[in-house]
RNA sequence: GUGCCUGUAGCUUAAUGGCAGAGCACUGGACUGUGGAUCCAGAUGUUGCGGGUUCGAGCCCCGUCAGGCACCCCA
C-alpha cells in the first residue's frame, strides 16, 4: 500500500459488480416511473449557490454543500439535491410546458457530510415529481410510484413501510396547543421523538420553551395513530392510496416531519420495517417552491431515493438477482497449433451473426481458457483447433449443459442462436 | 463540524511488548484438446501512513488518513 492515491473521501468506485447493482436499480426506477407516464430529464450538476440559498434549509446549503469559486469569482455548488433545479427549469418554461408535468431523473449528488453506512458524500438519487396538480390523489400517485418500484425489485409490505404525515395537519395541531410561534423548533423536537430517551426528550422540550401542559398535549398528539383521520387531506390520500393498491405499505406516523423547509403538505418517508437502515426515501408536497425561484405559483409533489440505502436494503433481503458482469455469449478459444488469424476470423463471423463474442487473446492451455469462460459465466466456448480446421467445422461447447457438438462452419451461428434461447 | 471504536496478504482474520501465521482466493502441477471437485506444491505483507516510548512495538503514546457507531443533518 505504498504511494497509492486514495479515492476522495465519501466517493465510491463502481467496479463492474457494483455497476450492475446500480444499473439494476436504475432499470427498475425507470420502469416504475414510466409505468405512470413520467418523462426522464436531468438538470446540471453545477448550480449557483443562490439557487439553494433561498429554500433548501440552512444546514444543507451552508454546511453540507460543496461550494467553490469559479474562475470568474462566482459561487458555484455541486448540486446537493435536485428539486430546486427542477423548480428553476419549470419556472423558465412555465408557459410552454404542458401540464401536468410528470418528470423523473437519476443522477449524482454531493453533500459534504461525515460518511457512514448508507450515507456517502457522492451518491446517486432517483427523483420523481408531479407538478401542476394539487390533490391528495396526486400525492398518492407519487407514493404509488415508489411502492411500484419496491414491488418491482421484489420488496414487500412486510419488509418496507411508507410512512406519511401532513405538515398542514401538524401546523393546525401545534396552533391548537399554542405552539405555532416556534414551529421550527417544535418540528425539530418532534423529529427527535424516537431518538432521545423519554426524560432527555422532555428536558429538550422544556429548553425549546414548551410548557408542561403543552408537552402533555404534544405527547398525546404524537401517540395518536389515528390523528390523520382528522385531516380531510390525509383521508383522501389514504383512500386514493388504497384504490392504487398500496394500502399495505402505507403507515401514518406523526413524527415524520422531514427537514427540508419547502415542504407544505403531505410528507413521505420509506423505511425497512426492522429499522436497521436509515430512511430509504424522503419526499413531500412543495406548493410554493416554483414561485419562490421566480415563477408563477405552481404546486408540486415529489420524492427522492438515494442509491446507497436502497442498495443495502435490496442486498439484505436478497432481492438483487444474480447478475454477471460479462456480456459475452461465446468465447473463441485459441490453439497454438494454428494461426491466431483463424480464431479472429471465427470471432468476426460469429459477431456478424449478431452474437456477443470474446476472443481469448493468447494460446493458453485449453483448461485455462475454459476456466476463464467459467468464472465469467460465459455460456459457450467455440473451439477451432487443427482437427476442426481440417474438416471445415467448429466445436461448440455448452458450459452450462456440459455438452459439446461439432458443427459445419456455416451452421455454427444458427446452432449458437438456438442454444442461447434455451436458458440454463 | 463534535465524541467514541476500528485499521494485519486481494478477501476474512490469528498473534500475554519477544521469529508476522491460517483459511478462502491466486499461480503452477497431477491432467500440454476440455471448466466448477479432489490432491500436491508455490508466491504474497514497509501490520493504513508519519513520529515517539522501549534492549525490542502489529500490540503502548501522539499525530494523520480512511472506515464504522452516536450526534448534526439527510437520500
Amino acid at each position: 500500500m505504498k504511494n497509492k492515491i486514495q479515492a476522495v473521501k465519501g466517493a465510491r468506485d463502481f467496479y463492474p459488480e457494483q455497476m450492475l447493482l446500480r444499473n439494476w436499480l436504475y432499470a427498475n426506477m425507470r420502469s416504475a416511473a414510466q409505468a405512470f407516464g413520467y418523462q426522464e430529464y436531468d438538470g446540471p450538476f453545477l448550480e449557483t449557490l443562490e439557487l439553494y440559498a433561498a429554500k433548501s434549509g440552512d444546514e444543507l446549503v451552508k454546511e453540507q454543500s460543496f461550494v467553490f469559486n469559479d474562475r470568474g469569482g462566482e459561487k458555484v455548488t455541486l448540486r446537493p439535491e435536485l428539486t430546486p433545479s427542477l423548480a428553476r427549469m419549470v419556472a423558465a418554461r412555465q408557459r410552454q410546458l404542458p401540464r401536468p408535468i410528470r418528470w423523473w431523473s437519476f443522477g449524482p449528488f454531493w453533500r459534504y457530510e461525515r460518511p457512514q453506512k448508507g450515507r456517502s458524500r457522492e451518491f446517486f438519487q432517483w427523483n420523481v415529481d408531479l407538478l401542476g396538480v394539487e390533490s391528495p390523489a396526486a400525492d398518492a400517485e407519487l407514493a404509488a410510484v415508489a411502492v411500484t418500484f419496491f414491488q418491482m425489485v421484489g420488496l414487500t409490505a412486510s419488509e418496507i413501510k411508507l410512512q406519511f404525515n401532513d405538515r398542514r395537519l401538524m401546523d393546525e395541531q401545534l396552533a391548537t396547543l399554542g405552539l405555532a410561534a416556534n414551529k421550527t423548533a417544535v418540528f425539530r423536537l418532534i423529529d427527535r421523538r424516537g431518538k432521545l430517551g423519554a426524560t432527555a426528550w422532555e428536558q429538550y422540550a422544556g429548553e425549546v420553551g414548551v410548557t408542561p401542559e403543552q408537552l402533555n398535549g404534544l405527547k398525546a398528539l404524537l401517540a395518536n395513530a389515528d390523528l390523520w383521520r382528522q385531516s380531510e387531506g390525509c383521508q383522501a390520500f389514504v383512500e386514493a392510496g388504497q384504490a392504487l393498491g398500496i394500502g399495505p405499505f402505507l403507515e401514518f406516523d406523526p413524527t415524520v416531519i422531514r427537514g427540508l423547509d419547502y415542504y407544505t403538505g403531505i410528507v413521505l418517508e420509506a423505511r425497512d420495517r426492522e429499522s436497521e437502515f436509515r430512511a430509504i426515501l424522503g419526499g413531500g408536497r412543495y406548493d410554493d417552491l416554483v414561485g419562490d425561484v421566480g415563477g408563477d405559483r405552481l404546486p408540486g409533489m415529489g420524492f427522492a431515493m438515494g442509491d446507497v440505502v436502497i442498495g443495502l436494503v435490496a442486498q439484505k433481503y436478497q432481492k438483487v438477482p444474480p447478475l454477471r458482469p460479462s456480456p459475452t455469449q461465446v468465447l473463441v478459444a485459441q490453439f497454438d497449433q494454428i494461426s491466431p488469424a483463424e480464431a479472429l476470423r471465427l470471432a468476426a463471423q460469429l459477431r456478424a451473426g449478431g452474437l456477443r463474442v470474446e476472443w481469448y487473446p493468447e494460446t493458453a492451455k485449453l483448461d485455462r481458457q475454459l476456466k476463464y469462460a467459467d468464472v465469467n459465466g460465459i455460456r459457450f466456448a467455440a473451439l477451432l483447433g487443427p482437427d476442426e480446421l481440417a474438416q471445415g467445422c467448429v466445436t461448440i461447447k455448452d458450459l452450462a449443459a456440459r455438452t459439446q457438438t461439432t458443427y459445419a462452419r456455416a451452421a455454427v451461428v444458427d446452432a449458437l442462436r438456438q442454444g442461447l434461447e434455451s436458458q440454463m
